[in-house]
DNA sequence: AGCTAATATGGCAATATAGCCATATATGAG
DNA sequence: CTCATATATGGCTATATTGCCATATTAGCT
């Protein structure tokens, strides 16, 4: 890789990387349909309020999501909708997937 | 979470996770043009052989990428093309925070 | 069978991540 | 100022990941 290669696959990296958990997966769905704050999010995902943060924060700095104060709560939105659309391919590749799966095991054949 | 949304979102975070490193994400970009072998890609990289191959398992175990032998030979190929317009979003959200960097530091307003 | 080239796998050390608890910070009410 | 509520941060342990080296496996050739 040259060096261009490289910043450039690690700058696309870090920013997957920010999305590839569960909990913060489970966040960008939930954001798209309107902002929530910290703590109707730890309740959602049933987590701590601390961990909760600390994924927020990392969706944050990727510059995924955005946040808004109102009084002591913080609002977090979505920054961008075309995450969206990304889930969609994936949900696609989770299809693949499946029907590989029932391939190989013979289901829908018999 | 309820149940069904944890096994969503965990598998959703599977698979954006298996993407998410730069060499990996590297490699994706390359099968787009077309196949290539550990070896040359491993070369590409720069990095090593067994590495390369770990990195090939992780997104084949996903269900990324497929092979095909020609020989000793393993030819890897992009499974799901869409994969690349989701890059296209990657790079949407990389724009976005260069262009918020630019306005905090007041690059172009001076 | 024996040799070579291409991949895959096991093992290991260094580093990173996720979650919790405890605590710090910040905002608004009284 | 004091208290309560909402977030953020520090510290810690358990676990996972990355990369290399060494080695096993596989396929083709002679």
């Amino acid at each position: 890789m040259t060096e261009d290669e490289k910043y450039k696959s690690e700058g696309r990296a870090a920013i997957l990387k920010a999305i590839s958990h569960p909990s913060r997966i489970f966040i960008v769905d939930k954001l798209n349909e309107k902002p929530y704050c910290v703590c109707e999010l730890a309740e959602m995902i049933g987590i701590d309020q601390s961990t909760t943060s600390k994924h927020l924060s990392i969706l944050k700095n990727a510059g995924i999501i955005d946040d808004t104060k109102k009084g002591t709560t913080v609002y977090y939105s979505l920054r961008c909708k075309c995450l969206l659309d990304f889930i969609g391919c994936i949900e696609n590749v989770i299809r693949m997937n499946i029907d590989r799966n029932k391939k190989y095991m013979g289901v829908g054949n018999n």
